[in-house]
RNA sequence: UGGGCUGUAGCCAAGCGGUAAGGCAUUAGACUUUGACUCUAACAUGCGCUAGUUCGAAUCUAGCCAGCCCAA
């Protein structure tokens, strides 16, 4: 009997070569369409999708997951924005959404297995007697920094056939070849329930308060400008600060009890200590003692070798060998063995302590 | 109406006789499944105004205008 695998579609060219893909692997395939948010970019995802599904001679579902997306994502991104923070809500959709409920339809389906369009890989290793997550072969496109939230339960679930793709051009050659008319669809970038990426006016409508105007300060507390709201700001912009300076400045720091934002020097920038929260660990492996990793701290970046230590509460302390630039609270920090993700954690702060 | 200082692009600012650095901002691209960063390109026939010296002036000279400071 075939495996039944619910993948996921965004009708994009990665979802729907997957979908090729599963059938050329001999997997009995249900398409699903995740509606998390209003727009004609969704409807468009849709249909789409489903017309793969036609061609592939595969069913095709749309799920509506828009309330839990509200719930899980959108109230976190708007939550984190009001802590002065810089959320990366495309992890916690896919802890929440993508790798969470969307695992719980595929069951409902008699689905046994998940798919989606990710460039990643499971693998079983011996040595963790497990099904790890691992980079994908493309190191270019591996988006694994986004995934490192998923539960660990559902690794031996999922199935990534995009895994050992080298590069975009392969993919988008596969759907030439089968005749899918999105073949050269543009990747989807920005934040999908923000289409016209204007994310300070969407923060505006859905804010509790209003943003409130304060200074641009120097750490030593030079008032070097004003402000319009700490929600335009993120640590290590450049653009958009209207200062005039001998030498260009950056966001270094929001600082939320005194509604300021902190700016200097690119020096000023960099630090080797962090600290994160909601540590997720999708390894078998003993971290009561401080352990040797390679941990990114924003998706393109290199890892940088660092020492990880456990904290209380789920807290971790992050030393680097060299120091990092732009460390930025609310943004995730990932660990590496290798091309194994061990985890990974939400940053909160940085700087010796 | 004595003395001193300043006046360079939207903003900050270098240059001090040899044909307008740099930063911010802006615009257009590249990169990117978050926000950023980064990269590439564009952006003053003109340096408060007017005359003069000079082969050549933002740079020297004179006058004027504007702003600031110190004295009355």
């Amino acid at each position: 009997m075939k495996k039944r695998v619910l993948l996921g579609m965004s009708g994009g060219v990665d979802s729907s070569v997957s979908a090729v893909l599963l059938k050329e692997a001999g997997y009995e395939v249900i398409g699903a369409t995740m509606k998390l948010c209003e727009g004609s970019g969704s409807n468009i995802a849709i249909e789409d999708a489903k017309k793969v599904c036609e061609q592939l001679g595969f069913e095709h579902h749309v799920v509506n997951l828009k309330n839990e997306f509200k719930d899980l994502v959108i109230n976190n991104f708007i939550k984190c924005y009001s802590c002065a923070q810089t959320p990366n809500p495309c992890i916690e959709c896919n802890k929440y959404i993508k790798f969470g409920k969307f695992y719980e339809i595929a069951k409902n389906l008699n689905c046994e297995y998940i798919a989606t369009g990710h460039y990643a890989k499971t693998q079983f290793i011996k040595a963790y007697n497990q099904i790890v997550l691992k980079k994908s072969k493309s190191k270019l496109k591996d988006q694994t920094y986004f995934l490192y939230g998923m539960p660990k339960e559902l690794l031996d679930k999922v199935i990534f056939p995009l895994s050992d793709f080298e590069d975009k051009e392969q993919i988008r050659k596969i759907a030439e070849e089968n005749s899918l008319t999105i073949y050269k669809k543009p990747d989807s970038q920005e934040i999908c329930f923000i289409p016209d990426n204007d994310y300070g006016k969407f923060l505006i409508n859905n804010l509790s308060e209003a943003p409130k105007e304060g200074y641009i300060v120097l750490r030593n507390g030079t008032k070097l400008g004003k402000h319009n709201g700490l929600i335009y700001y993120t640590v290590g912009q450049r653009k958009g600060l209207g200062i005039s300076y001998k030498e260009p400045l950056y966001v270094i720091k929001l600082n939320k009890e005194k509604n300021e934002v902190v700016v200097g020097t690119e020096q000023e920038l960099y630090s080797k200590i962090l600290y994160a929260e909601d540590l997720n660990i999708l390894l078998n492996i003993d971290l009561s003692e401080p352990i040797e990793v390679m941990a990114k701290i924003r998706y393109r970046t290199k890892e940088a070798k660092a020492t990880l230590t456990l904290l209380e509460d789920g807290k971790v302390k992050v030393e680097f060998e060299e120091p990092q630039r732009a460390i930025t609270a609310g943004q995730a920090v990932v660990f590496y063995l290798n091309d194994i993700v061990l985890g990974g954690a939400t940053i909160i702060d940085w700087g010796e302590k």
